[in-house]
DNA sequence: GTAATCCCGATTGATTTTGTCGGGTTTAGG
DNA sequence: CCTAAACCCGACAAAATCAATCGGGATTAC
């Protein structure tokens, strides 16, 4: 079980512009100059986190991108599901699944939806604030 | 975020053996028409989880495969283990991983490990017995 | 006007996943 | 001993996904 490079890039990303917070919008290009990641693949990231509300944009000359929330209401839930697509261990829970026939006498079917909830609980219980600030130990 | 078909496929597998406990050795052919999986690869899966001491096999005709412990002492983590590989958010804390240059200052290495750390607790919590009983609710 | 910058869809190469296949080895039962 | 049932195992292949790359378009500070 692995995570993509997607939601690893864009924790690097969202951490770079939590330290930038408050200095005005960061170009793509210095970010990427900064975390060391391929430029056109960084920004398909920052469009996508764009669309889920967690960064804005300033386009045009001097433009950039900064966070659209203080970091406290920026969890790494948001971030994986915005890059990565929401967590799905099995796809018989996931939103869009067809309803699988034996759904009701499936054993593993409660596995699956526990497991689901409690990393989600556990993705959501971190924000940008707390990486930030290193705060890993104490949660 | 997903988990492969590998480690879905061996949990099924897995809780029918589970289910047969005590009735000898199961044929792989026995298996997969019970759990409507392809049965070349379901194969594989169950070398995998041979080799990781989770079922045993009894060769020649007749033979098959058993669980190789009781139900409580298996949990879903070492199934996962055994078919998906260990855990591995990030790279930079996998056991093979080249140390990072800048490990020591990477505001988000901690993130990796209290995440990893968390999600294999959760997996290790959980035995096959649980899953057998439907347990999941009071965990 | 122009350079800096974001926006976005298409394409591509590499890798991983998800199998399939063929033959080898072991063993119960007659 | 023979045979059929069964596991064992490595090689192969199709499909999907990932990780970019690219080219051009739109926006805006100066």
């Amino acid at each position: 079980m692995k995570l993509s490079t997607k939601g690893k890039y864009a924790l690097y990303t969202m951490v770079y512009l939590g330290q930038k917070a408050g200095d005005g919008p960061q170009s793509l290009k210095g970010i990427t100059q900064n975390i060391l990641l391929p430029e056109n693949y960084i920004e398909q990231l920052l469009g996508s986190l764009r669309r889920a509300g967690l960064v804005k944009t300033v386009r045009g000359a001097q433009g950039g991108y900064e966070l659209a929330k203080s970091a406290e209401e920026i969890t790494v839930g948001d971030i994986f599901d915005a890059t990565e697509g929401k967590l799905s261990l099995s796809d018989c829970i996931a939103d869009d699944a067809v309803p699988c026939p034996k759904s009701s006498s499936c054993p593993t079917r409660g596995v699956w939806e526990y497991l689901t909830a409690s990393i989600n609980k556990l993705f959501n219980s971190i924000s940008l604030k707390d990486m930030l600030e290193n705060n890993m130990k104490e949660i």
